[in-house]
DNA sequence: CGAGTTTGACCCGCGC
DNA sequence: GCGCGGGTCAAACTCG
């Protein structure tokens, strides 16, 4: 295996397949803000606003949630109450403003799960699907009183609103403090009402129902005040386990769906579990580049300089086979983005090579093509042969900067392996939403 | 037949 | 106290 030492462009990918192993290049961009709940920018951020992140703007940037990626000393400094932090410079509004997103129409039952198998790496071909990413996580830690949930009219300092409905992220006290003598619930058997720790995701999806690894049981469905949208409520199946979930499209951002957690799983999701997703990429991987930083380089067991890592054959098709469900993020855009890069990006459907021996789809790779700074993904391959299946580029254009400015998001695109926890633990991170969670303090 | 969904009824907190 | 809205229950229903 070489080094990678030249850019390869995407045209050249279906060409790479008598190879042994790949190297994938991956570019951080210390530029663009980060885009997914797994990533947060690095501290501090002039682009961003933490603060004012009550309107569309906020999608793909509302980050909330730390990954082991950074050095998250800053947010630790943050005072989301006050919206100040003396590590942070004063931002502006003005970076990374969505383009118009495509209006959904409700439906009779928006909230019916599709298949798992409906998300895997297809959904980039199919009708009405634009994307699946993870914008902004919400936490709401309601044991120890603090946290942050949806509010209607209220920005994040409380303050009040104009009166669009909008609903805003606010930070909110509640919980096991002295605070007042209400009238305590009525409890019912196993303390049913006992407030437990919530945790919101925003993603941006055209589906209604997103495969977190769990297997949930419909308990309830109920209409919004102020929104086409119902809200479905979900119960794990899993006996004991009292989590719950609840979904729901944002009224405001109907291509933005919220799904609530609450409650801490007692036990492994039933479907494939991160932790052999770990084992695998940890020995492609590595030891080091897990837990790379932006714009550092460091080196991985392979030897492989750089922010690079490589997959074997066998351990391409082994990811592979463990991804077939995977959720895969539509890029984010960037402010130089256009509604027509926008809508550019869709059109264009993934080429998917399925490898004729063994019949496995290829992993599918979003990135952003050239005229951009460090936004190339440069796949240098290595001169052995091999039958494995190319990596799938899906080239969006000009102007359209893909969402992969950190190493772990890049992983998120390449196969739902999710890199940015908040835990080494394996044995208790299994790499779904809900253990990305960084308890807010 | 079991597991999961649908859906109207019911419960509860909260604001007025 | 009343009504509203969110959350839950549970019988009926659907599906494999």
């Amino acid at each position: 295996m070489e080094n990678s030492s030249a850019s390869a462009f995407f045209d050249d990918i279906p060409n790479n397949m008598n190879q042994e192993s790949y190297i994938v290049d991956f570019p951080f961009s210390p530029a663009l803000p980060s885009c997914s709940v797994f990533d947060i920018p690095p501290p501090p951020s002039p682009l961003f606003d933490y603060h004012n992140v009550n309107d569309a703007s906020f999608a793909g940037n509302m980050d909330l949630l730390i990954s082991d990626d950074f050095d998250n000393s800053w947010f630790s400094n943050y005072n989301f109450e006050t919206g100040t932090s003396e590590s942070l410079p004063a931002a502006t509004q003005t970076d990374m403003q969505l383009p118009p997103l495509p209006v959904l129409s409700p439906t009779a039952n928006p909230a019916a799960p599709v298949s798992g198998s409906s998300l895997n790496t297809s959904l980039w071909n199919e009708a009405g699907v634009v994307a699946n990413k993870p914008v902004a996580a919400v936490a709401e830690n309601a044991e120890n009183g603090d946290g942050v949930k949806f509010v209607e009219g209220k920005n994040a300092r409380g303050e009040a609103e104009d009166s669009d409905g909008d609903r805003r992220i606010q930070v909110v006290e509640n919980g096991n403090d002295q605070t007042p003598a209400k009238k305590p619930l009525k409890q019912k058997k196993n303390d049913k009402k006992k407030k437990r720790t919530r945790v919101t995701f925003m993603t941006e999806t055209g589906f209604d129902y997103l495969d977190d690894g769990y297997r949930w049981r419909k308990y309830g469905q109920k209409p919004i005040k102020n929104s086409p949208f119902p809200r479905s409520y979900y119960r794990c199946t899993t006996r004991g386990c009292g989590v719950k979930k609840h979904i729901e499209r944002y009224a405001a951002e109907p291509l933005l769906l919220l799904t609530t957690y609450e409650g801490k799983h007692t036990h492994l999701p039933p479907k494939v579990t991160r932790a052999t997703h770990l084992e695998i990429m940890n020995d492609a991987i590595a030891d080091g580049v897990r837990k790379i930083h932006h714009n550092q380089i460091k080196t991985n067991g392979l030897g492989v300089a750089g922010n690079q890592f490589a997959m074997s054959q066998l351990q391409q098709q082994q990811f592979q086979n463990l991804n077939q469900n995977v959720i895969l993020h539509r890029p984010a855009l960037s402010p130089l983005s256009n509604n027509n890069d926008y809508n550019n990006s869709f059109n264009i459907a993934p080429t998917v090579n399925v490898n004729s021996a063994n019949n496995i789809p290829p992993l599918n790779v979003v990135n952003s093509s050239s005229n951009h700074n460090s936004q190339l993904l440069n796949v240098v391959n290595s001169s052995a042969a091999h039958n494995s299946p190319p990596l799938n580029v899906v080239n969006s254009g000009d102007k359209f900067i893909n969402s992969s400015t950190t190493f772990s998001e890049f992983l998120q695109n390449l196969g739902g392996c999710n890199f940015s926890m908040f835990t080494d633990d394996l044995t208790s991170n299994n790499g779904l939403l809900q253990d990305m969670i960084m308890p807010m303090k």
